[in-house]
DNA sequence: GAAAGCATATGATCCAGATCATAAGCTATC
DNA sequence: GATAGCTTATGATCTGGATCATATGCTTTC
């Protein structure tokens, strides 16, 4: 189930979790023990503003990891909350940094994971700099953004919910998109 | 002038570049060669968006890093042009890759400076979230990303450069800011 | 020192998206 | 099966920022 560069820490660094809907796996602030790999189920990584507003920096699907920065950080920069029921594997940090020193292959691996990551950010920013909420949402499905309901996928790109749904059904009356049934949008 | 971890690579794998404003250091889509630090001068990471707008990803000052993530990807992601006269020190991405096999400090140096990278893309992001004009400048101003002009700003936080200058001139009369000359703008 | 090019302003107008309001459908829970 | 809470959906209104226009100041260059 763990992915490439995991294999090489010990068994012990890693711990199972298994989550309901709702859960905190850490909070904004707290001091950091581990990154996280999602098995199943969904994790949202979240700020919340200063006004209350919530702010979605990250979704993590299955296979996807999250707080990997955490391991070089003393306290977690966002709040990590589980949209939907299923199982993480939480692994520690000490021994993240442990394996970096004694196995190069690790350390690659997981670089490489942080990379990618940083790829994905870049292209995040630049989808935020699309100024019309028609071309937003049709690069962010494009991009395969739109994995669960619309009012998500809304926070995710700086837009109220309600101009998402105005802009997916002016998607649709323009044929880039098909509405196929509540809340289910697909590209045409 | 290197920084922690590049003490480790051997000589051969820098290069100094002396840049003039305008140079261009890569291009989108271009092979991947190696990364780069900036040892003085700034250097713009940008994109060109398909109607011709530039979106500003990344701004390097002194003892900035870029295009890190370029040591496992084929091409770059953007565009990196020099905006003031400087140099840089151009890491070769092979140097690069057998470095991290050979000394596990130089492979957790980097990946530390890639962690930075993530955290310092997830705070812009919650930047632009944002909505006012006037609190989102307030912000990028405290994070310290007005080292430039007012217009390169605007570029960087996603407004026009008179929505930039008007706000300015509010967060002035609020008593936020202080104007102390020609495009010059303190905190008060 | 004239001309070109860019940053700095600021005013006027317009519109896209935020906000507010309302309602209906779906799900969960007691 | 009633209630609560959420997502979906759409209409009405309002406003903040984009856009367009104009002008001035500072640098650079020939």
């Amino acid at each position: 189930m763990l992915s490439d560069p995991f294999s090489h820490l010990p068994p012990t660094a890693c711990r199972t979790i298994d989550t309901q809907k709702g859960d905190v796996l850490f909070r904004q602030d707290q001091t950091t023990s581990g990154l996280y790999l999602v098995v199943s189920g969904y994790v949202t990584l979240q700020r919340t503003g200063l006004g209350g507003d919530i702010l979605t920096l990250h979704r993590a699907a299955s296979g996807g990891l999250f707080a990997e920065a955490s391991v070089f950080s003393a306290t977690y920069h966002c709040d990590a909350i589980c949209t939907e029921a299923g199982s993480v594997v939480k692994i520690a940090k000490a021994d993240v940094l442990a394996t970096m020193q004694s196995s190069p292959a690790f350390s690659q691996g997981f670089t490489r994971l942080l990379a990618v990551q940083v790829q994905q950010y870049r292209a995040h920013i630049e989808l935020l700099a699309i100024p019309s909420a028609k071309e937003r949402i049709l690069v962010a499905v494009q991009a395969g953004y739109f994995d669960a309901t619309v009012t998500e996928l809304a926070t995710r790109i700086n837009l109220s919910h309600e101009a998402c749904y105005r802009a997916l059904r002016g998607l649709c009356n323009d044929g880039h998109m098909v509405r196929v049934g509540r809340g289910k949008y697909t590209l045409s």
